[in-house]
DNA sequence: TCTCAATTATGACTACACTCAGATTATAGA
DNA sequence: TCTATAATCTGAGTGTAGTCATAATTGAGA
């Protein structure tokens, strides 16, 4: 039983086996793709129109065309379904923001534009994003989203870690340093204060504001020379 | 209706107005404390011993000796329930950690004893701690716990600014940082750890050893001398 | 002591996420 | 084409958090 699950949302997710592209092996495969791909749509629709909790996996289910039963094949719960719909966006967003760095800048001034993109995401839709965010921290036991979360994070500390290694290249960064256990370290400081943001114990505005002298002094250290 | 509602919770809420020591009012707020404390010590000894989701609000209503709808004139929600039984005691434990540093030792020592204290209390019971940590970092609507959350982090980041400051008086630190701004982010990099060891992203042990370091960096700074 | 308005308590009820036994559909092999 | 098996779908049913109209209790003032 819980062999057959696992075997539905694998091949569920993006086909990843039985890729020959134009010809998705059989009708079966093919149903099975238009279904995620009209749940996904529904889901997504409601979620931006109505909210999160205020949309139910009934409207979802009815709006996708499917049974209700249906839907938790496909997804394991609704907050699964929240990161499965906008994971790809995020993954996006993110690699979005570090192919358009400003060449030449300071590692802070990177950092800050790879963060601000992601802000403005967050801001479009600032109880989604809390709901997202909520998902994405601790991950409840009814998700299966691990697999994805592990899809997002290499591309942000992987970004990161990328430009402590130019910073290094340049000699501007001590070499000493593990790169990777940097990127996680400021963006931690970015994380925080986007909670914060979301939870309401800081304006936007003064979230952005404060995260400029938190990286610069991360970046420089509190130590009296 | 909806000032009736604050009101009672407000009130409910350790006696905060009416504190006239041994003599509470009259017998209907000691009534109120009464079943208080009842809800609160059943909530607590069920969450510990069928953990958080398995423990249902009625079963809490009965140890508590209360109708189902009461349980909700005390708490706005389950989640809600949870932060008010545990905050207490991570409040106790964040300023026992305070209280017991080791005298004279660096800075890096005396966070790594703090943020050990706190890793040993959520350590007791980590499905707990998940649950927990759930609630506080992106609390959902239905919380009205945000008041004391607002308790728990002054002790937390005062604690830790405190630190900066008698480092700076020690001429150890740059004079020219805001020690509050700082704390913040040291205390993201451990938050930021424990979610991540919570998520079971990584190890307890991998946790604590990568921490240090974290720490370190932060404090030293990045750059090339 | 006896109202009576205000406060607090209650449990039947509702809404909704999620399950599961049985129905339906697709595919491979004869 | 027909059949058998496996895969997929379904919606009535279940469990539980949270609501709300009504009941019970309290205390101030008569």
């Amino acid at each position: 039983m819980v062999e057959r699950k696992k075997k539905q949302v694998s091949e569920a997710r993006a086909g990843a086996e039985e890729r020959r592209e134009a010809v998705p092996a059989g009708r079966r495969e093919r149903n099975k793709q238009e279904k995620l791909a009209r749940i996904v749509e529904a889901a997504k629709e409601l979620f931006g129109t109505k909210g999160f909790a205020e949309t139910t996996t009934q409207e979802i289910a009815e709006k996708a065309d499917i049974g209700t039963g249906t839907l938790f094949l496909y997804a394991k719960s609704k907050e699964d379904l929240l990161v499965m719909v906008f994971k790809d966006e995020m993954i996006a967003t993110s690699q979005e923001a570090f192919k358009t760095l400003p060449a030449g800048s300071s590692l802070i001034n990177q950092l800050m534009h790879v963060f601000d993109m992601m802000i403005v995401y967050h801001a479009r839709d600032i109880d989604l994003a809390k709901a997202l965010i909520r998902e994405i921290t601790v991950p409840p036991e009814k998700s299966s989203r691990h697999d994805d979360l592990m899809a997002l994070m290499p591309v942000i500390y992987g970004g990161i870690a990328d430009l402590i290694i130019a910073g290094q290249k340049a000699g501007k960064l001590r070499l000493d340093i593990d790169p990777l256990l940097v990127a996680e370290s400021l963006f931690a400081i970015y994380y925080i204060g986007l909670v914060g943001w979301l939870s309401g114990i800081v304006t936007k505005t003064q979230f952005i504001k404060r995260l400029r002298p938190r990286l610069e002094l991360a970046i420089e250290g509190i130590v009296a020379h």
